[in-house]
DNA sequence: CCGATCTTTTGGAACGATCCAAGGAACTCG
DNA sequence: CGAGTTCCTTGGATCGTTCCAAAAGATCGG
């Protein structure tokens, strides 16, 4: 009956591991939180930050009136207004947030949880969010897991007690979606960008889902190809257990599909989504006799290693062999050759998302949303390599 | 008197402008913060929060005892333990820290503000702070500036209303070191990476800074040339009012005058930091007659769009016209040809400045620290070319 | 001058946790 | 048996803000 471990983290990443508690030998003490209290308050007492309470006293008014100025209330009388703005801003008075949103059981905090910051998909993403959330008076709180489904528990309980109003979150590859939801509970509104972790039971919670159209981006990329008269193309790259991957197949099948040709399983091709695995494993390609003309590659990150993989045997991308790839990273448009690729515009869809869980956390009841972003197919240099 | 203006920013980024004290027209009134009252609460009832009281009247014990078993003290009965743990899990307790922060008068977060998350060097650097922070219990308030010192400063006021422990902060360019001074106030501990705004009194606060060994770097990539043969060396890109800009052209001037060559005025060119103004800018270079041979970039960014300027002039980086950059983006390992350049590990140096800030804030009266970080030469093809 | 109305101000109870001093129960010991 | 110890538990004040109901002034008509 103790199936699910329910760990609580508190701060200096201390896990208090609630199924611990049958073992009696003080499996706690070793917890050195209580330290902390041995410790005199760091700060100097001087240090104390000014509080609505020392405003009023320095004016000579209630904190209620001094409270009603800050936020602009029509109530006060103009002179009181202006007291009371002198005093603020001779003392220096910083609003504290934190004790207004407990008060007021609301939020102003999102969280952003994202695999990987230093893809530059993300961080373009993450920007955009940021922006978003930055002018509708939202503080991001920032999360990174590199793609740990742990850590993603971990980080995700961390933010949990912040109390975001909100999480934006991209899962980790492996997630699971139970996990996730015992964390997280059923009441935060929660947006799953990008990537779609197994076992959600999304009508048990509401969360939103927003992930980029894979499969017709994945059928562009593959159309413009045979377009270009390959026959032989595969999908080169990323790992069939993760969704995005196997919607870019999907849409790969359908466009060979649509022209009349049967996928081949030797021309669906397995590798990490990284350059130097992609780079690795090239040779894959060419082990079967009509060896393929074209690749529809996972992302860019393996689309570039494939161009070095087919440097290293002496073939040019664009030339002997076309490449697309996926996402449009900014090193796509100044690789050799330029890489084909499909653009989503990823800050515009960290504003998306943010607009869309601010959305959610005004309307919490309203259906869930499961959107798909639109990507274009930009045609480069990579993908010129024709048929003769 | 009033020369000063202090601003108070409430959510939804409403600026509430103090020096308007006079105006008694009700220039508050138009200020929206109060209809948000008038929606009911968005959560419905049942979606409240479980709280520490309603476990201790779950299990019949007081609320001090429940907190006192949170937080793993020696002092509970162990069966006391047992069933207050066995009911934080029954309800699916999550620890409000917000409110534990108010009593304890302490804060568990630390904000970083970078001006571009597009950027990699950021984007890691970024990463790095936000493993170091989550890995001590931290979480990471994120803001975003897009290098403008006005929306820095909006940026600060809302993250210091969410009271900090400390503050990480990579100032926008042209940012002024007292309108920081007077947002910040002298009391959050500041860490100022990698960029130093002009008039800081840092004797007043006790800001630390990081940034990277600039001119040592550039005087390394200069010297690399020099032992090439090159004579005639241009420094390239950035703008000279840039405490780094500056910082690498001092670099560059102690390698030339090093090896008995003196700074021609016409060799230092100003571009924006960008690829693109860099490659429109790179016809400067040959305006004067004994053209120069090379050329030491401001960064990678100035660097690759230099040596696309140089392609549209029938000249190939490397073969006929050396060129260093400075950060080692991943782009510079792939561009043709890879780009020498100036590596400073950002992810590392996100730890080292989390690690920092977190020393301290548990240290706030020690003596501020000065500190640069170590860059090393990474030598590639584009300053292969040499002076026959 | 009194009550009614309107405007402005206010004390005190929240919010969800922690801290502290004090209380009760169970033991020990002389 | 009463005092002292040890172990565990607890009520109430507190952090900095907001909310609420009600008080205090001001204005006015009759």
């Amino acid at each position: 009956m103790l199936q699910c471990r329910m760990q609580l983290i508190f701060r200096a990443g201390i896990i208090l591991d609630l199924d611990r508690s049958n073992n009696h030998e003080q499996p706690i003490r070793s917890i050195p939180i209580l330290r902390r209290h041995k410790q005199p308050d760091p700060r100097p007492v001087s240090a104390r930050r000014v509080t609505l309470t020392d405003i009023a006293r320095g004016c000579g008014v209630s904190r209620a009136t001094v409270s009603l100025v800050l936020r602009g209330s029509p109530l006060p009388a103009a002179d009181t207004r202006t007291r009371v703005q002198a005093e603020l801003k001779k003392q220096g008075y910083v609003y504290n947030r934190a004790a207004a949103n407990l008060r007021q059981r609301r939020s102003s905090s999102v969280a952003l949880v994202v695999n990987d910051l230093s893809n530059p998909f993300f961080a373009e993403f993450a920007a955009g969010v940021d922006e978003a959330l930055g002018a509708a008076g939202y503080v991001t709180l920032l999360g990174s897991t590199s793609e740990s489904p742990e850590r993603q528990q971990r980080v995700l309980t961390s933010l949990m007690e912040h109390d975001p109003a909100g999480i934006i979150l991209s899962p980790a590859e492996g997630s699971d979606g139970a996990q996730l939801q015992q964390i997280l509970g059923t009441h935060v509104p929660v947006l799953v960008f990008n990537r779609e972790p197994a076992h959600v039971q999304w009508t048990a919670s509401h969360w939103d889902y927003l992930a980029l159209a894979n499969r017709r981006g994945a059928a562009l990329a593959t159309h413009h190809l045979l377009e270009r008269g390959h026959r032989r193309i595969a999908f080169f790259g990323g790992h069939a257990d993760s969704s995005s991957c196997r919607e870019r197949r999907c849409g790969y099948a359908d466009a060979l599909a649509a022209a009349g040709i049967a996928v081949e399983p030797e021309l669906l091709i397995e590798t990490a989504p990284t350059r130097l695995d992609a780079a690795a494993r090239t040779a894959a390609l060419f082990v079967h006799d009509p060896a393929p003309t074209a690749a529809v590659c996972y992302n860019d990150a393996v689309a570039l290693g494939l161009m070095l993989g087919l440097a290293t045997r002496g073939m040019r991308a664009g030339r002997d062999f076309a490449v697309t790839g996926f996402d449009d990273i900014p090193e796509a448009a100044v690789s050799t050759p330029p890489l084909t690729t499909l653009a989503s515009d990823p800050r515009a869809r960290g504003h998306q998302a943010a607009t869309r869980i601010l959305e959610r956390v005004r309307h919490p009841d309203i259906d869930a949303v499961r959107g798909s972003v639109p990507v274009r197919l930009i045609i480069r240099a990579s993908s010129e390599a024709t048929i003769a």
